[in-house]
DNA sequence: CCCTATTAGATACCAAGTATCAGTTAATAG
DNA sequence: CTATTAACTGATACTTGGTATCTAATAGGG
């Protein structure tokens, strides 16, 4: 009797399989909760919402999800790592400090900024970590002018 | 008997002091230590060397000497947060992922393209978070082509 | 040389992991 | 449809990074 999830928390358990990894009861029940996420999460929140499962496992899972690309980690402002539901490959974030909102980055060429300044130090870039903070449409309406 | 310093503890310690921070003994070992560090460094790295320093107050002055913008966090590529030493007000880093050298990331327009991409998302941009992992020019001469 | 706000260090706690390991289970081979 | 076994789970303990709390010590101004 295999709990059925949402068609988003099957787009995670395919991602494991795809990865060779197993379908089991407790990443379903992991994949389900991650799904049900309106917004990016802190690991240990996730956790307290599933007190059935192991620390271990839930540890496993976020890392895991992350490797097979279906979820991607959120550097917040106050230095905290979150997580959220991933689309794209590699992208950025537009994450608004107000209401937690995060906005994928698309269409911009940052990358190729980063390797043209970079070159201009003699430097091979691998890899690059972004996160944009600021505040919504939405929170910019809300709140016209300050805080 | 003051222990005296390197020019480059002095100015952590009187960074400290702008900022109306007492000038301690543990605070001028913590000062010096770092001082001493020619890379980025973990918090536990330091404090391990400090034996005679406690924990918490390992931890504080790192907090202190952030918020006095005398050091830096530096997000490595695995995720880890590391400290060193900062010249410049905000700047990136071009972390070398062979030697963990880090060099500035000076005179780059990386910020006005931020700000034309988010606001083409309507979105007001109020801080950001950029780290770029690579080779440095010395790394890449080493071992010309891969590893 | 007092006075007191700041600081130090001990301790305990929390968050985010990782390592280990005995016991369980998914998927496959027969 | 059962047996096999590699993968997985969850308990536990440990590590790193960091904060809160509290008592004792001390910097530095009056």
């Amino acid at each position: 009797m295999r709990q059925r999830g949402s068609p988003l928390s099957e787009q995670l358990m395919d991602a494991l399989e795809e990865r060779g990894y197993r379908d089991t009861a407790p990443r379903r029940t992991v994949a389900r909760a991650i799904a049900a996420k309106e917004r990016h999460f802190a690991a240990e929140e996730l956790r307290e919402q599933l007190p059935g499962i192991g620390r271990a496992t839930v540890y496993r899972s976020l890392k895991i999800l992350v490797e097979a690309g279906a979820l991607c980690r959120v550097l917040l402002e106050d230095g905290n790592l979150h997580y959220q539901l991933s689309h794209r490959g590699h992208h950025h974030h537009l994450l608004c400090v107000e209401c937690g909102a995060s906005e994928d980055l698309i269409g911009c060429d940052i990358e190729d900024r980063l390797e043209s300044v970079a070159s201009a130090h003699h430097f091979q870039v691998s890899g690059h970590w972004l996160e944009v903070y600021g505040r919504c449409q939405t929170c910019q309406r809300e709140q016209p002018a300050s805080a």
